[in-house]
DNA sequence: CAGACGTGGGC
DNA sequence: TGCCCAAGTCT
């Protein structure tokens, strides 16, 4: 049977990269914005990282954004992908996981491709008592023995799916599943009760100011330092985030946006002058500013205190 | 090496 | 509401 095509290696790279922490039903329209905007990588290398940090927004994790940047230079340097795992993972933003999915999607290497749906696969068939990141090594040593030398994509990503629709961290349904005679945790009547799962920290609460600076239909944006929170993204201009409640003032907005380690109070202020680098927004061409979701929030709630002011 | 790093959806 | 989870990487 003559196999399909392997797939090109910037579009699995971009993928990949897209789909980290991620989940399918938000990448797909964006991948595909993405591909129409910049067709291929030489395209994308010669762009300017503010239109590719914008085309990113509200897509989270901006410094796979930053990496993408900086990866696709170096690759349009060496004229191509690097063609094996290991170099591929020398690459700004490619990891373990990502080098081995692009090297045995674009590329057929035989290689143990384990994201966290096929580490969750394995640490139930084998019953393993420990959570993935304990197991690490002993998952990819079970995967790279599973492994098969022919069409090593086909195999990670339908092991990939397994752990996303069969065996998934909710109610699994085990009956579908084609390892389930074989599998500890299946065996065990709560399949749920596996991986074991890492303790979170509480997640603190910090507090920040934003300024509304607005001049004739226009908005002061900034851009965030390149380090850090949201790292090169367009911001609201405003104060540092702190653990102490700042004194309250007449708010236009306010937002509180959950990140992954700590919860903001955000409470946009009016403010007189324009302060530091940044550029006039026309705000009806908000959109195209390319703000993360925090930001494009906090523009959202004073519009709409002022729509029922109006009211 | 545990924590930093976004966001949206499910229950 | 709150917590979990998602095709991880970097430091």
């Amino acid at each position: 049977m003559p196999g399909e095509p392997a797939p090109e290696p910037y579009r699995v790279w971009l993928s990949e990269v897209m789909l980290q922490q991620t989940t399918v039903a938000a990448v797909t329209p964006r991948f595909e914005r993405f591909l129409q905007k910049w067709p291929t990588i030489e395209a994308l290398a010669a762009a300017r990282d503010e239109d590719v940090l914008s085309e990113w927004a509200g897509l989270g994790y901006y410094a796979r954004a930053r990496n993408l940047i900086a990866c696709a230079r170096e690759v349009a340097a060496l004229g191509d992908f690097p063609d094996t795992a290991a170099g591929l993972r020398k690459l700004p933003g490619i990891g373990e996981y990502t080098a081995a999915a692009i090297a045995a999607i674009a590329f057929g290497e035989p290689i143990a491709v384990v994201d966290t749906n096929v580490a969750r696969v394995i640490i139930r068939f084998a019953g393993l008592e420990s959570t993935i990141e304990q197991s690490r090594d002993t998952i990819r040593e079970i995967v790279a023995s599973m492994t098969p030398a022919d069409r090593p994509g086909d195999f990670a990503q339908s092991m990939m799916d397994l752990g996303a629709t069969i065996c998934r961290p909710k109610s699994p349904v085990c009956g579908a599943c084609p390892l389930a005679e074989d599998c500890v945790a299946a065996a065990s009547g709560e399949p749920e009760r596996f991986p074991a799962r890492k303790q979170r920290a509480a997640r603190p609460v910090r507090y920040g100011i934003a300024h509304w600076i607005e001049r004739n239909g226009a908005i002061w944006l900034v851009r965030r330092p390149r380090k850090g929170m949201l790292g090169g993204m367009a911001a609201l201009p405003g104060s540092d985030w702190t653990e102490e409640q700042p004194k309250s003032r007449s708010a236009l907005g306010h937002i509180t946006h959950d990140f992954t380690h700590f919860r903001l109070e955000l409470a946009v202020v009016a403010h007189k002058s324009a302060t530091g680098d940044g550029w006039w927004q026309k705000i009806d061409d908000l959109v195209d500013a390319g703000l993360p979701t925090l930001y494009r929030r906090a523009v959202e709630s004073v519009f709409q205190s002022r729509s029922a002011l109006a009211a």
